[in-house]
RNA sequence: AGAGAGAUGGCAGAGUGGUCGAAUGCGGCGGUCUUGAAAACCGUUGACUCGCAAGGGUCCGGGGGUUCGAAUCCCUCUCUCUCUGCCA
């Protein structure tokens, strides 16, 4: 959620910056804002100089009461009802005004950093980077699809049957290949200085409603209605939460923690050849990197974070590039965001792997997540970034290692795998 | 799942109708003392919100009620703990 004060004093700058993000309405949606907020401080100023009355009222009654002043005790009763009346129908406006104005303020996205660039959809990302070179593939090369039927490393159907479409089976050396990039990416991480967590993979309602995931994106988590809990989508979700509703001090940031978790997304309506094998699941394993920092540091963190992931894929050998994403293409809660993409050799594509993102003060808005500078009370920086999702590294791992031989293994995973060949 | 107990500030823990945003201890911060530190002592220390300010308002798990007045009484929901049961 946006700051109101930083719209009240940023009025039009904030709705160019809306429109960057092609953000519709922006001008009306605006006004409204601050309409509303106009009505309710005029609301709050009433009710609270009423109650202030009534406050005072009150601890006159008890000494009248005491002194014996029966008759003036009871006139000071009758205006206390008068005043309760009011403050009733007063306190009544105040939450109607408080509504409306959460309900649009969710409706706002975050407002993109002066460099993102200019640009509805994701032809306009601008490329920033670009490392290693495209293999050049045997005649047979096949697409990663059919290799893990060929090698019978993973099994759609076993997932089929066990529980439906996007669910797959890792076995063997599918199953240990796995293992070892957990690890491996969960090392890099504290080398890096993250601190590993282990957050719960099910979530409430409220967590949910701390990083964003409700209540729009409610239909693409997985929803376990006897407890009324959700299965993350990203461990962002349960890590990030930990820091909801806390004021931090000098001594405990920069913070900066690593999670390993499954990850679950139902993704609704998406089919078609673009998602065939491990391109998109419904349940896949992801470590992701989580940064709390003090805002004049957070795109240093930003940075540092996109080297982190740089330096994985390298040490993978694989090529990739970095889109910095343009204003309509990026996220709604994100301020400035960096995709990934590996070259995946066999379906000639470019497949995104991991998103890394500043969210500025959003999330920390809604989550209440501060800290203290000079007695003060000011919002945190959020950041977070995939280091790294696996189905769609190993997709690429197996097309561009692919040989007549077999596929091998990237060296800095042979240690954690224990053999070199598939 | 059954029975009982409970939810108060960063933590522990008092408070059972007005003078309570809340004793006390710990922790934190500042100071005295000390070469420095520890100890001791003194002071200070919740959040949100309206207001240029002075100052005001709200918050004792959530919601509702009784009352001139509620942390305190009533209703309700949620959660936690203990015991029993089940279980990795």
């Amino acid at each position: 959620m946006l700051q109101l004060n930083y719209i009240k004093e940023n009025k039009q700058a904030t709705i160019d910056s809306l429109k960057r993000k092609y953000f519709k309405n922006a001008e009306e949606t605006i006004e409204t804002v601050l309409g509303i907020d106009q009505k309710r401080r005029e609301t709050q100023a009433e009710l609270d100089s009423t109650l202030a009355r009534a406050n005072v009222l009150a601890k006159e009654i008890g000494g009248l009461m005491k002194a014996g002043k029966k008759e003036e005790a009871e006139a000071a009763k009758a205006e206390t009802a008068e005043l309760k009346v009011k403050s009733k129908a007063l306190e009544e406006d105040l939450k109607v005004s408080e509504t409306e104005l959460f309900d649009i303020m969710v409706t706002i996205p975050n407002l993109p950093h002066a460099s993102v660039p200019e640009g509805r959809t994701p032809e306009e990302n601008v490329n920033i980077f670009e490392f290693g070179t495209i293999p050049t593939l045997h005649e047979a090369a096949l697409p990663h699809w059919e290799l893990i039927k060929q090698y019978d490393i993973i099994d759609f159907d076993l997932g089929n049957k066990i529980t439906g479409a996007g669910f797959p089976v890792y076995k063997g050396k599918g199953a240990r290949i796995q293992r070892a990039m957990i690890n491996f990416f969960l090392n890099e991480a504290l080398a890096a200085g993250y601190m590993e967590i282990q957050p719960p993979i099910l979530i409430n309602k409220e967590s949910g409603y701390g990083t964003g995931q409700l209540p729009d994106k409610e239909g693409q988590m997985y929803h376990s209605t006897v407890d009324d809990l959700f299965l993350i989508p990203t461990a962002e979700v349960p890590v990030t939460n930990i820091y909801r509703d806390v004021i931090l001090t000098d001594n405990d940031l920069p913070i900066k923690n690593a999670a390993y978790t499954p990850c679950f997304r139902r993704e609704a309506g998406s089919w078609g050849a673009h998602v065939r094998g491990l391109n998109r699941l419904h349940q896949f394993d992801k470590i992701e990197i989580v940064q709390i920092r003090k805002p004049e540091e957070s795109y240093q963190a930003l940075d540092e974070m996109v080297e982190h992931v740089k330096s994985l894929l390298e040490k993978l050998e694989l090529p990739y590039r970095i889109l910095r994403l343009c204003g309509g293409d990026m996220g709604f809660t994100s301020a400035l965001t960096y995709d990934f993409e590996v070259y995946s050799a066999a379906q000639k594509r470019w497949l995104e792997v991991s998103s890394v993102s500043n969210f500025e003060s959003y999330q920390a808005n809604r989550l209440k997540l501060r800290y203290k500078v000079d007695g003060k009370t000011q919002l945190l920086h959020t950041l977070n970034g995939s280091a790294l999702a696996l189905p769609r590294i190993l997709a690429s791992i197996l097309e561009n290692f692919q040989t007549t031989e077999g596929i091998k293994i990237p060296k800095v995973l042979v240690p954690y795998c224990g053999f070199e060949m598939i």
